[in-house]
RNA sequence: GGAGAGUUGGCAGAGUGGUUGAAUGCGGCGGUCUUGAAAACCGUUAAGGAUGCAAGUCCUUCCGGGGUUCGAAUCCCUGACUCUCCGCCA
């Protein structure tokens, strides 16, 4: 959510922001609902003003025994006119709210202006030595690579579930839960991190606080009995730890790693890079989370994209990092790094991270603030969170990188001491 | 799922209709005393909003929402959450 002082103080820029995102903006809407509200507020406050007064001075007039029949009908016609002045108060609080909930974060300033995809940035690149992105007529895809050693079961994950629910058989299975472990472990001792294992389903407090409600509707699963909902990242749960907390100046930074299974509906996008792991309902990711102080949070992303980077390094699969244009980011981030790993197969990137800076956006929503030391107004954190990473499009370049020309998949050095075995045949 | 108890400031905890934004204690901050520290004593100690250049002024907030009343932390209804007991259960 972005400050209404903001935008009632620049809208010219706010509007700016909006559009390079590729979104409406209804920022004069805003702005006019915002007038009327203030306009409400000064109108009831200078009656509850009147009504308090008079209040304080009514037991001293029962105790000198005066008559207070005419004050109390009196304050009981000002009591009504607040009473209507608040509901209408409500109505146009209620009405801006809902609009400012819909109104994305505004782009960072170093982010390429853009509208598609293809207007985004290049930053760098990274291969292992002596890797060739040359596709053979032995190369497999990782369906065919699934089928052949019997490690993933998309037919039968139909059967149980629906499309989109893939599942993970036999050597499969462990060499999935084996990367789980590695990256977990990876970032524990190599990096800063503090470990969360968070709950899957969330109310709705807690998707609004990271902004996948109410603009996401559609796109989430729900669980309409209970009022939750699965989430599509551990991002939601893990940011909200700290909703509506005051944090301490020296808390911070705070660096959370977690996994979850992340649920997505992906409403509306069949047919859209559907095949195998490429899109899928369910996926297991490794998430990171950082609150900070906000001089710090563009210095933070720049870190969080390197501890994913270490992950790829070690399990040696090329990737190239991508900034994304502001036509490209999504509603909540201020700027994005997308990582993306080789497939082999498809000959082409496959989006496996996503590294964002939210910056106050989802701080102001989940309302968590911190004090700096001997100042006592109170201030919003910065957040962010990048996925480190997601299993299922890793697993794609993973299992195409490495096999061999018998159609055997060699496990990464890495991970061999978490599967316990070496190739998968 | 059933029965009961509870939710007050950073924390603990009083307060059952009227100058209560809220006693008291702890903690925090500032000071007095001290060579220094402790103790003791004194003072101070919330958030949000409106308005204003500012100082300030005003409003709201005792889990959320609704109601009763001239007036609600206090009474009524309702929802959420926590705890205890019972049931079920990995």
């Amino acid at each position: 959510m972005l400050d209404i002082k903001l935008i009632r103080e620049n809208p010219e820029s706010v509007k700016q922001g909006i559009q390079n995102k590729n979104e409406k903006d209804r920022v004069d809407e805003i702005l006019a609902l915002d007038e009327k509200r203030r306009k409400i507020i000064s109108e009831s406050e200078e009656l509850k003003a009147k009504k308090n007064l008079v209040s304080t001075k009514i037991p001293q007039m029962k105790k000198a025994g005066e008559d207070t029949k005419q004050i109390f009908a009196e304050m009981k016609t000002v009591s009504d006119s607040i009473s209507e002045l608040d509901s209408k108060l409500r109505d146009v609080e209620t009405g801006l709210n809902e609009m400012l909930m819909f109104v994305p974060n505004l782009p960072h300033s170093s982010v390429p202006v853009g509208k598609t995809p293809e207007e985004n940035v290049e930053v760098r690149k990274w291969t292992p030595d002596g890797f060739s992105f040359a596709k053979t007529e032995k190369t497999l895809d990782h369906i065919e690579l699934g089928k052949k050693l019997n490690i993933l079961d998309f037919e039968r994950g139909a059967k149980v579930s629906g499309s989109g629910f893939p599942i993970y058989i036999g050597k499969g299975a462990t060499l999935e839960r084996a990367l789980i472990n590695f990256m977990l472990d990876y970032h524990l001792t190599n990096h800063n991190y503090k470990e969360v294992f968070p709950p899957f389903l969330v109310n709705r407090e807690s998707m609004q606080g990271t902004g996948q409600l109410p603009k996401m509707e559609d796109d989430m699963y729900a669980i309409e009995k209970d009022g939750l909902y699965p989430i599509p990242t551990a991002e939601v749960p893990i940011t909200n730890l700290h909703r509506d907390e005051m944090l301490a100046d020296k808390d911070l930074p705070i660096n959370y790693v977690g996994y979850s299974a992340c649920f997505r509906r992906e409403a509306g996008s069949y047919g859209k890079e559907s095949k195998g792991f490429l899109r899928v309902h369910q996926f297991n990711k490794v998430e990171m989370v950082k609150i900070v102080k906000p001089e710090t949070s563009y210095d933070e992303l720049e870190k969080l994209v390197k501890d994913a980077e270490d992950i790829l390094k070690a399990l040696k699969i090329p990737y190239r990092i991508i900034m994304l244009c502001t036509g490209d980011l999504s509603f909540s981030a201020a700027k994005c790094y997308d990582i993306e790993t080789w497939s082999p197969a498809e000959q082409r990137w496959l989006e496996a991270s996503s590294c964002s800076n939210f910056e106050d956006f989802q701080a102001r929503r989940a309302n968590i603030r911190f004090k700096r030391e001997g100042q006592k107004k109170p201030e919003f954190v910065h957040t962010l969170n990048g996925s480190g990473l997601a299993t299922s499009r890793l697993m794609v370049s993973l299992l195409e990188i490495y096999q061999t020309s018998e159609g055997t998949i060699k496990v990464p050095e890495v991970l061999q001491k978490y599967t316990g075995f070496v190739e998968i045949k």
